[in-house]
RNA sequence: UCCAAGAGAUUCC
């Protein structure tokens, strides 16, 4: 059942779900039985997969089997229930695990702090660190990340970035997630200048700017009107010793900002250098380029954009 | 007894 489950635990990684629920089939009518940790492992590939009404079914199957779920299983289904924004359907398997003897741990709290933040309920976060402290679960860098975040996005960004000073003060460090949830939050804050210092702080500490760090900061630049200096350093991201690779995020902000600017022909170019670095783009970029170019009355244009992205087997959503 | 399988956070319309 440990082989069966490992194997299970690959298709499911690998979003080979078909193959996936043919192996569990196959495990339950032959002689390894589907454990624990296959369930688990299976309730969390369907709930991924937006399967959520599943996996509460296989919930109910595995204890019909005599399988008690564990925390593994519950948080693979409140983060999943909280990641849709029923932070309440979270709560409830919270409590019905809470009634099983099931204690939460860090992970769990993490999945309902998310639910919370989505639904705009920062205070109610905020409170779940206390809660969880208060029972004795140490918060961990992920909870600090989320607590940052979820502050960020009801702009309240001068207590994310006193959450920096705060974890390091619980004895947690921030790592490069945590950083880039603040500079993002001050980019949308439109102070870019606060934004780098942070990115300064990071590297002070020894973190390296990831292709987030500059994807966020590229935003946020075009953001603040400085299109131009949005190109300039997605030049510095594409020149041959730079040690990151631009992806489709990279290139995405800096046409975006080029089109709400008006400068088609300089966005058209952005894309081409993107198509040379192997890249194809995806529906948001040319959604981007059509939008432009609507804005700019040029109807033509955006046209031959939509036939080429959908030559290039786009679905215009 | 020991060893092996599972869950949470950041950037684009």
């Amino acid at each position: 059942s440990i082989a069966y489950s490992a194997l299970l635990n690959g298709l499911c990684k690998a979003k080979r779900l078909v193959e996936a629920r043919v192996l569990f089939e196959a495990m339950k009518v032959g002689d390894c039985k589907p454990n624990l940790v296959s369930y688990s492992v299976l309730i969390d590939c369907v709930c991924k997969n937006g399967e959520v009404g599943e996996g509460l079914s296989l919930l109910e199957e595995m204890e019909r089997e005599g399988l008690c779920a564990d925390v593994f299983v519950y948080s693979s289904l409140i983060s999943a229930f909280c990641g849709k924004g029923d932070v309440e359907k979270g709560r409830e398997l919270f409590d019905e695990m809470s009634r099983k003897n099931v204690s939460p741990n860090v992970v769990v709290y993490s999945c309902l702090m998310q639910g919370l933040s989505k639904s705009g309920r920062w205070r109610e976060a905020s409170d779940m660190v206390n809660e969880m402290m208060a029972r004795g679960i140490r918060p961990d860098v992920v909870t600090y990340t989320l607590l940052a975040d979820g502050l960020c996005k009801s702009g309240r960004v001068e207590e994310a970035v006193k959450v920096l000073d705060l974890m390091v003060k619980k004895g947690e460090e921030p790592n490069n997630l945590t950083y880039n949830v603040v500079v993002n939050g001050l980019c949308m804050d439109d102070r870019m200048d606060d934004a780098l210092r942070i990115v300064e702080r990071m590297v002070k500490k020894g973190k390296k700017p990831d292709l987030v760090t500059y994807n966020t900061l590229l935003k946020g630049l075009c953001g603040a009107g400085k299109v131009d200096e949005a190109v300039n350093l997605l030049r510095t991201l594409l020149s041959e010793k730079f040690h990151l690779k631009p992806d489709v995020f990279t290139f995405n902000n800096v046409i975006q900002g080029l089109c709400k600017e008006g400068r088609i022909r300089d966005a058209e170019r952005i894309h081409s250098t993107m198509v040379e670095k192997g890249l194809v783009g995806n529906i948001v970029t040319y959604n981007f380029l059509i939008e432009g170019c609507l804005n700019a009355g040029k109807l033509v244009k955006a046209l031959e954009i939509w036939k080429y992205a959908v030559d290039s087997g786009f679905s215009p959503n």
